[in-house]
DNA sequence: TGCTTATATGTGTATTTACTCATATATTCT
DNA sequence: AGAATATATGAGTAAATACACATATAAGCA
C-alpha cells in the first residue's frame, strides 16, 4: 500500500479538462486574453454556461480573469499549459497531424 | 463559432485521469507490467474496483493487459504516456519538488 | 473431476455535475 | 438617475459514474 502523494488535488485538476466545452474556452483562448463575449461567440455556448465553466477553471487556477472596463478579460496563467495540452492531444489523436 | 476537433474524444480521455483511483492504478503501474493482484496490494482497492478501473483504462488504450497463467499483466503503452503524466502533476504541484 | 486462485462483469445505488432559468451585480452611456 | 450592456451566481434537474455485491469465467493444482 503505497502512498503515491495528493492524487485526489490532481483528479480534480484532470476533471476540470474532462469537459468538452471547457476545452473548447481552453483552446478558444490560446494564448490570448479575451473577454467573456469574445469566448460566448467563438464556442457557442450560452453566456450562463460560459461563466458557470470559466467560474470553475478560474477558481482552480486553469484561467486568470482581469477587469477592464465591463469587461471581463480571460487569459491561461501560463504559456506552458497550453503546450501541455497540446502534448496531450498529440499522443491521444497521432493520426491527426495532417489537418 | 470555431470548430477545434474532435473534444469529445479528448475530454473522455481527460475523463479518465480524472479519477483519483486511476490514477493511482497508472502511477502503481509506473513502467513496468503488473499483474492485477499486484495492484490491489499496492493501491489498497478492492478487486471488484480495480477491475472495473482497469477495464475502461484498457478500453481507452491507457493500459495494455497481457495475459500470462492465470495471471493478467498490466502495462502502460507507451513512456512518453508516463511523461505527460509527471509533467502534469509538476505543472500542477510546482511546490512539491522537494519531497 | 473437483477445488482454489486470479480476474472479469452485470445490476443497483448514492453521489457528482453540466446545464438552464431567474436574478444579481457592475460598468458605461444618455 | 435610468437604461443598456457585460458578467456572475443561486436553485433545481437530468444524466453520468464510482463503488459494492453477487456471480461468472478461466487457469492451475490435488
Amino acid at each position: 500500500m503505497i502512498d503515491y502523494g495528493d492524487l485526489n488535488a490532481l483528479s480534480r485538476f484532470y476533471q476540470l479538462l474532462a469537459e468538452h466545452n471547457r476545452l473548447l474556452i481552453l483552446y478558444s483562448l490560446g494564448l490570448e486574453c479575451r473577454p467573456v463575449s469574445a469566448i460566448i461567440a467563438d464556442t457557442g455556448l450560452s453566456q450562463t454556461n460560459v461563466s458557470f465553466h470559466l467560474r470553475k477553471l478560474r477558481e482552480a487556477g486553469l484561467v486568470r480573469g482581469e477587469k477592464n472596463g465591463s469587461f471581463v478579460f480571460y487569459c491561461l496563467p501560463d504559456p506552458e499549459l497550453l503546450d501541455l495540452l497540446n502534448r496531450f492531444r498529440e499522443w491521444h489523436e497521432p493520426a491527426n497531424t495532417d489537418h
